[in-house]
Parts: structure tokens; C-alpha cells; sequence
DNA sequence: GCATTAACACGTA
DNA sequence: TACGTGTTAATGC
């Protein structure tokens, strides 16, 4: 057995609202949608919002528990992903600064139908089902919000579907990296994403050496510059589209 | 063939 | 010191 292996999201212990805080105020220029809310709102909303510090591997949902809140990511990154009949996780996308997510849920009022599990060390904060309804029932910003955000998402998974389709892995990384720069549904990203291989080969389903090796690939197409640490995007749209440049497999 | 794990050297926070 | 990166070797389907 390796060292240190990342726990599955079976064995992986959920975060306790227990051990939540209030949010302080230089956490709030991280919640992209606050500035859409009036005043009356805006307070409501900064009093209800708990703020908890997630330890790499730790749930922050776990599928089939009663809906709590609408989360958003402050920092670090999570994973959203499930469990096939056969045990194999399957992930969705990955959860960056900036990013919102459970809102089909909160909206239902249903179970979580997904995990949420950290792959660093991040800060999570949400705000409950009653005040996401509230805003929902009073706010046409806030209703645009959620419904550009929903928008959004579904173009992400259609793109996602592509990948499993047609990609060969280093398209997948490719692909998985366009989808974390995405500027609407992850503002707290700017050019540089904060992520680590190992933890984008947990995003993707690849070992540490095969995603570093497609990340060379791509920096040498412009498309990405490789840093300690992270990443820079180059060329955004490129990412998105990227389909191996590979063979021109000459007929003999 | 292609991806995986294990192991190592090296640089950085 | 602990962590992240880049690389190679051995192994598996």
C-alpha cells in the first residue's frame, strides 16, 4: 500500500455543520452573485452564511442526505462526483473558487444526488434552504443568477459527454481544464487556477505521471504554461476544443 | 500500445 | 522539512 492514499468517498467522514463559523467580511468579495442582492437582502444573507474549513478527502455532501444548503467554494477545490453500481467513482466536474453548487437540489428540497469531496485543504461556505427559497421568492437578480448559473452547467455536462466519447486522455485533461477556467461559473479563477497534478488526476481519472504528461503536451500547443503549483491559461478556447493534434497516420 | 504504480532526484514554499 | 514536479523502470490489461 502507498504511503498516504486518498480516501473514497464511502470511507471519507462528512463535515458537521457543528463546526461552522460566521463568515468574516474580506471572506465576501469571494461570493460572486452578493453584489445582485439589495440591502435587506445582503444582510439577511450575511447572517445566515456558515463558513467551515474542510479537511483534502473530507464530504462536504454525501449522496442521499436531506438537502441542508446551497454551498460555494471560498477557496482550495473540491470534486463532484458519485458512485457507479459497481463502486467506480465517476466524476462531474471540479469545484474551484467562486464555484456554487446544489441548487437543483435546494430547489426540490430533495436529497443530494452527488458527493462533495475535498481534494485540498478548502474553505466552504453556503446558506440555507429557507434563505435560498427567500431570495428565490423576492430577488430578480439573485433569480438571474440562478438561472444563468443553471445555463452555464448545461452547456458544462454536454461538453463533458463529448469527452468521454471521443477523448483520448490528454483531450480529457484538456477539456477538464477548460471547464474549471470557466469565467461565469468560477470568477474566483483568474488565469492562474491553483491546482496541483496529483489533484487533477484525481479531477480526471489519470495517474500524477499521465496527467504531467499531457500538461507538457500542451504547453508545447501554447495552450497552458505550467507552473509550481498551477496554471496559466493561454489560450481558453483552444482548451476547449482541443482534440489530439496526434498521429496523420500516413496510408502505406 | 497505453496507462499504472513505484521509486528517485531535484527544486520550491 | 514537506510538498510538488519531472523522469525512468517495471508491470498489467
Amino acid at each position: 500500500m502507498p504511503s498516504v492514499s486518498f480516501p473514497s468517498a464511502r470511507q471519507a467522514s462528512t463535515v458537521r455543520v457543528s463546526r461552522s463559523r460566521a463568515i468574516l467580511p474580506e471572506e465576501l468579495s469571494a461570493i460572486p452573485w452578493l453584489d445582485r442582492l439589495d440591502g435587506q437582502e445582503r444582510a439577511r444573507v450575511v447572517d445566515d452564511l456558515r463558513v467551515v474549513s474542510v479537511e483534502p478527502g473530507e464530504l462536504v455532501c454525501r449522496v442521499g442526505r436531506p438537502v441542508t444548503y446551497w454551498f460555494g467554494v471560498i477557496d482550495g477545490l473540491l470534486k463532484m462526483s458519485n458512485d457507479t453500481a459497481q463502486g467506480m467513482p465517476i466524476t462531474f466536474t471540479g469545484l474551484p473558487p467562486g464555484g456554487w453548487f446544489g441548487e437543483g437540489t435546494v430547489l426540490k428540497r430533495e436529497a443530494y444526488r452527488y458527493n462533495i469531496q475535498a481534494l485540498r485543504k478548502s474553505l466552504v461556505t453556503g446558506i440555507t434552504v429557507d434563505t435560498f427559497h427567500w431570495l428565490l421568492d423576492r430577488s430578480i437578480g439573485f433569480n438571474r443568477h440562478v438561472m444563468m448559473q443553471l445555463n452555464e452547467r448545461l452547456g458544462q455536462f454536454i461538453a463533458a459527454r463529448e469527452i468521454d466519447r471521443l477523448g483520448s486522455a490528454n483531450a480529457r485533461v484538456a477539456r477538464s481544464l477548460g471547464s474549471l477556467f470557466h469565467p461565469v461559473l468560477y470568477p474566483g479563477v483568474g488565469s492562474l487556477l491553483r491546482i496541483t497534478q496529483q489533484e487533477l488526476g484525481y479531477l480526471v481519472g489519470l495517474s500524477r505521471q499521465r496527467v504531467n504528461e499531457a500538461l507538457q503536451v500542451l504547453q508545447q500547443a501554447r495552450l497552458i504554461g505550467v507552473e509550481y503549483g498551477g496554471l496559466r491559461v493561454l489560450d481558453l478556447d483552444g482548451l476547449r476544443r482541443y482534440l489530439d493534434a496526434e498521429p496523420a497516420p500516413t496510408v502505406a
